[in-house]
DNA sequence: CCTAAAAAGACATAAATAGTCTTTTAGTTA
DNA sequence: TAACTAAAAGACTATTTATGTCTTTTTAGG
């Protein structure tokens, strides 16, 4: 249970070492790819996603790859989490009203909340910047 | 991500169902399963493996059924959860050295860490008793 | 010895995970 | 402009996990 995905360790692993790299130099997936030990197709579809949302930009063609979207300090390990995970809910009836039936008279319901918030919160706090270790 | 799956919705679900039912007082599986609306057969199996750590006492035969193992407060949601999703490993590296590679100067990992503290401390901190709202 | 009820284990199906492969699009350079 | 480079996109596959069911066995009571 609340085990990260292969998928999201990749993901972190790949923004991770973006992260370390010089900030105006455009970077091969291939490089990311070998240097974090991921498939480089599979770390192409992670990339995809990121690119969609913007916390990584994308260059095709010669001398093209990936940059950051933003600076690294203002990218939060849960935003690169949910990017590929999903938001995080530890619970399905978290999602809304209408996927819990006893949402009413549930007393677990707001254990689980509290479990989400927590853990969003730590997620959020840490930054790009510190985990890359500069 | 950090999703309960059935199972451990269902053994969340069945538990506190038991515990809301008089303590001296056998209970059916098939009553609890009808009461909570899970497959029987399914539920089943959740309660086996919660009698096999002493979390519930089950009688055979005639007569038989399910009573809670031990007092409902002295029963956590962190045991009940753990008893059929395993231990709360956010990342696969936090169970221990080896299974990750890069531990030395990962500075994910204390997160991870973290994240798993906090959510294993709200969830031992929460009793059957309230959840069953007695 | 017949019935009741849980235990145990084999089996089945569906969904999610973890990829691969091929083709297309966009950009560079000779 | 042709050739090359690299990401984007989508189809496809394999493996694992989740979500059960079914049958047989064990234990207990009447």
């Amino acid at each position: 249970m609340m085990e990260l995905t292969r998928k999201g360790e990749y993901a972190v692993r790949g923004i991770v070492y973006l992260a370390t790299r010089p900030l105006d130099q455009v970077c091969l997936l291939s490089e990311i790819a070998s240097a974090v030990d991921v498939p480089q197709t599979f770390l192409a579809k992670i990339f995809q996603q990121f690119s969609k949302i913007g916390l990584v930009r994308s260059y095709r063609g010669t001398g093209g790859g990936f940059v950051l979207g933003r600076l690294p300090e203002n990218i939060s390990l849960l935003e690169v989490v949910e990017a590929v995970e999903g938001p995080i809910t530890p619970n399905r009836c978290v999602i809304g009203e209408g996927q819990c039936d006893r949402v009413a008279g549930c007393n677990v319901h707001p254990v689980w909340i509290n479990v989400q918030q927590q853990t969003r919160e730590i997620l959020a706090n840490v930054s790009l910047l510190q985990l890359a270790g500069k």
